[in-house]
DNA sequence: CATGGGATCTCCAGTAACTGGAGGTTCAAG
DNA sequence: CTTGAACCTCCAGTTACTGGAGATCCCATG
């Protein structure tokens, strides 16, 4: 059995996450001892891994959830996880490109950047000019703009 | 003069958002109307707009506020702006590359899963399974592990 | 000039996913 | 038996917003 910051240390979780997880249901409550200290078995190990492995694909904890109430009971079909995953898919890919572009615009200013002062810095310049700018959210006057869906908060 | 709405609808900015960012200081405080509704001009549509296109390149907020500092200064050297872009490249590219692998992965997923139930789901599996792992933080027994910086939280 | 409905106001609470600190208790090595 | 590291609970803070309640304002009609 081990102590929470071996588990800690096991998993490479916080210990304050850890407890953070038992607190919203994603860990069960693990035994304690007669000191009221959480002790954790193999089972335990495996489901933080789990959630870690999930975590560092991108998932959401509410996917994690979902994952983890699947894997708890193998009866069931696995379309929905194959479903998630696909969908998480998509997600990245959708970060990708986007990533992608933004890096294009940075390597731009920065490459137009002579180090003179702020007067003509072309980083500053281009952080207030929008004629290059890739994403057309948010662009210059547009006449009539209604919502488009902002699609912001992807907190890339 | 705009009303918040408009400069909502120039900028592709929710109301909330706006006035959140003049509680924290990234806006100044706009005229009001004599019923203490605010009136904005062409210079906070620019500014807006300059925050705007930082966030959709991905800089934190501190960062904007530093690069606002600096514009509002066109007599400083422009090092310090190079410096966050470049800075900011770099954490593009670390996020470029952990979405590559992270793509490779989800697609080894999805593509070995056979459909059938869950007990020999291969999402599942995997997402179980850290052979495959590709970041090797909270990898599997390693007997002695330090904190070897979570770098965790890139929200991505 | 009255009125009504949409736009705005302030304040507060909540979101995700943790993170950290205060103040007190327990475990285990020496 | 002592001592110091690890642990406990509770609570507040982080980032960057977002949403709602309840009250007020603006302005285009009638």
């Amino acid at each position: 059995m081990l102590g929470i910051g071996q588990l800690s240390a096991e998993t490479g979780t916080k210990v304050p996450t850890i407890r953070y997880y038992e607190d919203i249901g994603l860990l069960p409550e693990p035994e304690r001892t007669a000191g009221n200290q959480r002790r954790y078995g193999q089972q335990q190990v495996d489901r933080l891994r789990f959630i870690r492995h999930c975590r560092d694909m991108g998932f959401p904890l509410a996917d994690v959830r979902a994952l983890l109430d699947l894997s708890d009971d193998p009866q069931r079909s696995c379309a929905s996880a194959d479903t998630i995953a696909r969908h998480q898919l998509q997600e990245v890919e959708r970060r990708l490109a986007s990533l992608a572009s933004l890096r294009q615009e940075l390597c731009r200013m920065i490459d137009q950047c002579a180090g003179g002062t702020v007067a003509d810095c072309r980083v500053i310049e281009s952080l207030a000019d929008h004629a290059h700018c890739i994403a057309d959210r948010h662009t210059t006057p547009a006449p009539t703009e209604q919502h488009v869906e902002p699609t912001r908060r992807d907190p890339a």
